[in-house]
Parts: C-alpha cells; structure tokens; sequence
RNA sequence: UCCUCGGUAGCUCAAUGGCAGAGCAUGCGGCUGUUAACCGCAGGGUUGCUGGUUCGAGUCCAGCCCGGGGAGCCA
C-alpha cells in the first residue's frame, strides 16, 4: 500500500496523468468488454472504466468480480470527458482488490427509514449522509471560527453532575460510586462559572434528555453550544446569537455549495439569513399574532388549500396507476416515486387536517402567561421569512436562574429564536439573575436544594456581574440548514427513545 | 404517558375472508460508453408474536412486541 494516493476531489490536477485511488465500489455497471466502477473515496465519487482491451487477464477479472463496497486501489489516467458526472473520470490499467465484500445491505434503491437505522453504520457511506455530514463539519467549523475570532474560550462544562439543572426535565440517572449523578442536560451553570473567570466562554458538549419524546425534533442525546458573557446583557445577547446565526449560514452557502445541491436544498430562505438583523419580537407582540384575525385567516386558508390539494393528489394518482400497467420499465420507476411521494403527502395532508384545529385552538385561544407549543411557534415564523427572536417571556414559565424585567417583575429577560419553514427553536437562553438575594427567593420558590447550588450562588457573592449567554442546538440547526425532515440524520449515530443501537 | 398510522421474500411494496405475488438485490446467460442501465431464466416466505372467530385468516377480533408521525417537554 505504498503507493502514493490520489483523492477524487483533486483530480483536475492530474488530467492526462497516471493517478492511484484508493476506496469503495458504489456501484458497478458490466459489460461484455467494459466494467463501469463508480468509485467512492471519502471525497467524493468517480467513474472508472475497465476495458478488456487494456488490461491483463488478471485485472479484468479482477474487475468483473467486484461487488458493491468492496475496497479496490485503482490506477489508470486520469481524462476529462462530458460523459461524466464531475467531469473526469479514469481509464483503468491497474486494480488490485483489497477486500470482496459480501451482499452489501444498503443497495442504490429505496430503503424504509427503520432499515436504514439498522444500518446506520453502513448508511453514513450513502451520498446524502455523506453531504449532511459534510454540512454539519462546515457548520462546526464555523461556530467555532466566529467564537475564536471574538476571543472567546472554548472550556468544557462537565457530563456528569450531582443535580438537576432546572428540576424540570427528566435525567438520566447513573450510579457514580455508590452516590447518584446525572447526565448534563445544560452546561450553562458551569458556563457562568467559567464566564467569571474568562469572561466570554462557550462550551460545545453533548447534553442528555431522558423525555420520551418522539417527533422529528427531538434526540435523547444531542450536541449544545452555549456562550456566556460577562457584562452582556438581553440585547446584546441577541445580537451575539443572530450575528453568529448569520456568520454560520454565510460560511456554509459559500463553502458548501456542492453538498447543499445534493441534498436538493432550496435556498431561498438561508440566503435571506446570512445576514443579520432578524426581527426581533416580544412575548406579547407574539401572542397579538397567535390571537389574530389574520392569524385565523391563515389557518383557515391552511385548511382549504389542504382540502384542494387531496383530491388533486387523489385523481393523479389515479391516472399514473392505471398508466403503470402498460408503462416500460424506466417509467415504471418514475411512477412509483412520484406514488410514493403522493402517499406520503397525503399522509402529511390527512395528518394536518386533523391538526389544525388543535393548532387553531392553541394560537387563538393563547392568553398572556401561557408558554408557546411547537405549532405555536410553526405559525409564527410562517410570518418572516428569516429567523425571529422572541424575548421577555412570562417570568413563570422559565428556570429560577432567568433574570426578570427590572421594569415588569412578571416578564423574564429569556430569548428564542425560532428557525423559519417549520424548524422552530434552534436557540434558547437569556440574561441571568446576578443578585444572590432574588436567586435565593427563587431557589426557594421553586423548592429546590439550596445546597446544590452553593457553589452557583458563589458567584454572585463575588464580584458579581449582569451575564448573559444562550444554547444553540447543533442537530436542530444542522437539520434546518440541510433542509432535513428529522433530525437523526443530522448526527451520524443518533440516540433516540428506542434506538441505542449500533 | 396519551393520540394516530403501520409491520408480507435481503430491500421497496401488492394481494374482496378462498392456490402468497411483482420490481429491485443475489446466481447464471445475453446485449450495450453504461448513468438507479437493459433483456431472459433460476433460487428465495413461520405474512411481527400469542390466542380467538371461521369449512377456510396476510385479511376479522383480543392482548403483547417493534417501528413511523404527533401531544407534553425542550435544543
């Protein structure tokens, strides 16, 4: 193996050259004198081509023997030919087969989502997974430029932790040496700690939730990045989150282009976010909109266009059925995707139907101190087209940490900003409660252990200052970006209820 | 925990209560600078599990298991 190699995504460089791969059959298309091997390296795929002609008993049958993903390193010229995807591919001359692999499960063909779990080992090698991988390194990158560039310390809150961060959620509990600990479900508290004594930190860590949530948003293990700083207050908080926003969405449209238009991702929208200056809206502006006429109108309008579009759907798919009897077989297949997309949306549509009123009654009955659902938040972005930020929330419906109004004690200094196209909130945090006092009434308010938090209270004993910060949700973000219906594929081994494996 | 939809060949799906099928994948043969290639032949089944109704159950009923979507909770 101790040939130089060649990656695919630099092959312009060797036009006309001879040039090693190294990688995976994806798929192969034989011939009576020509072998057609898409080859996959890591960086992307390429067409080799095995003539009969040019190579030695020996390495032809070698070529006709491959099955899909078996591992090759592969020689031959490199040239540029119109027929090809990217644009070059390789007339082989060499091949030498590392291993035959056996009855490759994930074939080029439609794959129902609870397969492709079970395989989600094998599955990160599709080209889709790949893409979103990809986009969430970019994404990574990025989060971590726009904090590193600022000054900030990326430090490390820990996994595990004696308490309950907000006594809300629930944990998972583990057995720490005979005494009870719990996984993080925020790093937030250590964030304020670590603020004090850095003053602009972010940590980026896993976080764990033990809710038996079962919907596209929600993992029992995900990734969280959570700046903290010191002297900021809500306003400068949003500033930082919507300027990171849109140095992220900037950095990805620009250097991913190519994953993005393999994912089939519409851009419209992120290309409206890569700037900042989201709106910036308040509680109460946001239950005016749940609550009015035109609020109803769109509901209604949702209603009717969903009825208009079932028996649409309904007579097509009528039509192409009875088309596919006598249909040949590339249009055959055209048809059965284009069935299977109606089924689904007529799923989506029967599923919505019986929704809507529920989302009806949510929005428009929403009074001053009721907290937001996810349909909620659905029909308020409908109303941007960028990400909105929603700030001073009913002081009663968050953490006891939260710093309240100085000018209305019911309102709490918190902030969201919730994704548009039905992604919701990717982003949740606030200004904190600097004054040990109220945070020892609040402690108390909400019955929680004083002792747990004694080192949290520390700091507001010494040299206390206003500090602000958020949680970013890495997943959640990557699967708005992407374009994706659920989050599991943003992570390439997701943790949900029901899934620990592989 | 609750609501809702589903589980049939390795995969994707079809089958009025009446002989369990198709396409893909696999194997063999043919054809072609092929693009999810194509054509022919072949192998491949405990219809999620347990029980019930029936002359007869993939189909109807009950319970359980597993999965999809949603509520709550949240990022």
């Amino acid at each position: 193996m101790s040939t130089k190699t060649t990656y695919i995504n630099e092959l312009e460089k060797f036009e006309n050259q001879q040039a090693t791969l190294k990688g995976w059959v994806y798929n192969k298309r034989e011939g009576k004198s020509l072998v057609f091997i898409i080859l996959r390296d890591g960086t992307g795929t390429c067409q080799c081509i095995v003539n009969q002609q040019d190579v030695n008993e020996s390495v032809w049958n070698a070529a006709t023997s491959l099955t899909q993903e078996s591992s090759i390193i592969i020689t031959g010229k490199v040239v540029e030919d119109e027929r090809s995807a990217n644009g070059y591919e390789m007339h082989v001359s060499d091949l030498q087969v590392v291993q035959i692999a056996q009855d490759y499960p994930i074939t080029p063909k439609d794959h129902g989502i609870e397969f492709l779990m079970e395989n989600r080992h094998l599955w990160l090698r599709s080209q889709r997974q790949w893409a979103i991988m990809r986009v969430r390194n970019e994404i990574i990158y990025a989060i971590h430029k726009f904090f590193q560039d600022r000054g900030f310390i990326q430090m490390d809150a820990p996994i595990f932790t004696g308490n309950a961060v907000e006594g809300t959620s629930t944990l998972f509990e583990t057995n720490y040496f005979d005494e009870k600990a719990y996984l993080t479900q925020s790093g937030q508290l250590y964030g304020e700690a670590m603020a004090m004594a850095h003053g602009k930190i972010y940590t980026f860590g896993p976080t764990f939730r033990a809710e038996k949530s079962k919907t596209r948003r929600h993992l029992t293990e995900f990734w969280m990045i959570e700046p903290e700083v010191a002297f900021n207050d809500l306003d400068m908080n949003m500033s930082l989150a919507e300027e990171m926003m849109a140095f992220v969405i900037d950095r990805v449209l620009t250097r991913r282009v190519a994953e993005l238009a393999m994912l089939d991702r519409d851009t419209t929208y992120l290309e409206k976010a890569r700037k900042h200056g989201y709106p910036r809206i308040t509680y109460t502006e946001a239950i005016d909109i749940l609550t009015s006429d035109k609020m109803r109108l769109l509901l209604e309008e949702m209603e009717t266009t969903r009825r208009e579009e079932e028996p649409v759907l309904k007579t097509e798919m009528a039509e192409i059925e009875k088309e596919h009897g006598q249909a040949k077989k590339g249009r055959k297949l055209q048809i059965e995707k284009r069935l299977k997309e109606i089924r689904a949306r007529l799923d989506e549509i029967e599923e919505d139907l019986r929704n809507i009123p529920v989302w009806r009654k949510s929005a428009l009955e929403k009074q001053w101190g009721d907290d937001l659902g996810g349909s909620d938040e659905t029909l308020l972005t409908m109303q941007f087209d960028t990400p909105i930020m929603v700030y001073g929330y009913p002081a009663e419906i968050k953490a006891f940490y939260m710093k309240r109004d100085p000018q209305n004690d019911k309102v709490a200094l918190g902030v969201d900003m919730l994704a548009p196209e039905g992604y919701g909130e990717i982003i949740g945090g606030g200004q904190r409660e600097e004054s040990l006092q109220v945070l020892l009434d609040r402690i108390e308010e909400h019955q929680l252990p004083v002792e747990a938090f004694k080192w949290y209270l520390d700091l507001r004993k010494f040299g206390s200052v206003p500090h602000s910060g958020f949680g970013l949700g890495l997943e959640r973000t990557v699967a708005w970006i992407c374009g994706l219906k659920h989050v599991r594929e943003t992570i390439p081994f997701p943790r949900m209820l029901g899934r620990l494996y592989p």
